[in-house]
DNA sequence: TTGTCAATGTCGCATTCCCGACATATTGTA
DNA sequence: TACAATATGTCGGGAATGCGACATTGACAA
């Protein structure tokens, strides 16, 4: 989907939450109210769209692009608790208050954002039960998923983890190739560690692992991925 | 608070409910239509509420006693996801579908539930907007304690999640003695191991050590916190 | 082409903590 | 009181994986 030639930044709104699933029922004036700011990044990669404070008393819609949200320690490891693509929300999704050390970083080159006022949205919300209902679907979905990932990251060891991400990925985006999976890679084995809680080592180990077990086939623009990986959780028995 | 003599289910449920803040203001109809089950388990310790599938489509109201929402792996392990207590929501918060393989078991000697469909549930929210806001609120408080744990666990060693979950309880349960503070123990160390994603073992050697450097003192009944251990979440230099 | 930087590949040691085994203590119950 | 069942305490070996160090490869720009 390629954006109409788009004069300036009101028509550009419009146009952006028109085409978003929760909003195209909103009224023009009801956009207007709501969307204040249209955030435009030619961000480069690994460049910070927000940081903490920002993030508390908005939220975001991600228009164009893909993100990281990304959170540290104090020794400046880093856990990546979720990729975001086109048209997804994030930020301080159902909370208007605490500290949130969480920020959200480029992946891809470019990444263009609209975000509004936490006040404002949940204005809408209160006018739209039709809205209301569909953001408690999206809210219950993102909290399953990261109750999935606790779950995993409990009982699942590093390649098990691996495994499954790999298979979600394919799910998510991956196109067929025969017997095989596609997924166009933008992620470093930096970033797949940061997701499965790993090292960038033991990532790089055990994907050398899959690929000479015959599963995976990857260079640094995509992973093929066999057949034979998909539901395959477990570790090979050891001789 | 003690509930007062009750006659029958229909009685007992406007009562739970009226007392309960986020359906206070709901009409003798509304709860009429919203709670068709009120659920008395005078639940043995151990024994569990409800498993997989009740679960789908129903949202649970605990009215009275402490309950984990656990869940277990092929090998019988268990990671309690949370613990419940009175007045409480649970079950299938924010979702209708797709497999859950949590189950609810209660510690306390008895516990009261109400429950009500997911369907009525939602009527109920998009006719009362107010109230849809309260929920909004506690999904958001909800994922926010999720991410918590989820981020508690990828950085923090066992010892401290151990601390981190001490003094966590004592914020939401401590009553403060002099310049300690006493926590009613309902919990075993299975429990806590359960809770901060270790063993039973671990969590015993731990609790050892923290009470041999003054930090706590405990038997089965109760734990006594020092203020000592308030804020503390390194773990000693060592020697 | 060459130089630079980021990403990937490989190795081995160190550490944490799981896990089985068994002892002791406490609680509930006949 | 005695017995069973559950909870707590203690120890040592071993597996998973974190982590530093360094080599190699690939991408991009001058």
């Amino acid at each position: 989907m390629n954006s109409p030639n788009i004069q300036n930044t009101s028509e550009q709104k419009f146009w952006y939450l028109r085409n978003h699933k929760l909003f195209s029922t909103l009224s023009n004036a009801e956009i207007d109210d709501l969307c204040i700011i249209t955030k435009h990044k030619g961000a480069k990669k690994g460049e910070a769209i927000y940081f903490g404070e920002d993030l508390q008393n908005r939220i975001f819609l991600l228009k164009k692009g893909i993100i990281k949200i990304v959170e540290h320690n104090d020794k400046g490891d880093e856990v990546i608790k979720d990729i975001m693509q086109k048209g997804d929300l994030f930020g301080a999704i159902g909370s208007d208050d605490s500290i949130n050390k969480e920020s959200a970083v480029t992946i891809s080159s470019e990444a263009i954002v609209c975000s509004f006022r936490i006040s404002d949205f949940e204005n809408i919300l209160s006018k739209n039960p039709d809205i209301a209902l569909q953001y408690f679907k999206f809210l219950g979905l993102k909290l399953k998923k990261i109750e999935n990932k606790y779950t995993n990251l409990v009982f699942k060891d590093v390649r098990s983890r691996l495994i499954a991400f790999l298979n979600d990925w394919t799910a998510a985006e991956g196109s067929k190739v025969g017997f095989d999976w596609v997924v166009e890679n933008y992620l470093t084995h930096q970033d797949i560690a940061g997701l499965i809680c790993s090292t960038r080592q033991t990532v790089t180990q055990l994907m050398r692992d899959l690929e000479t077990e015959g599963h995976i086939k990857y260079d640094r623009k995509e992973i093929l991925i066999h057949s034979s990986l998909l539901a395959k959780t477990e570790r090979p028995i050891k001789s």
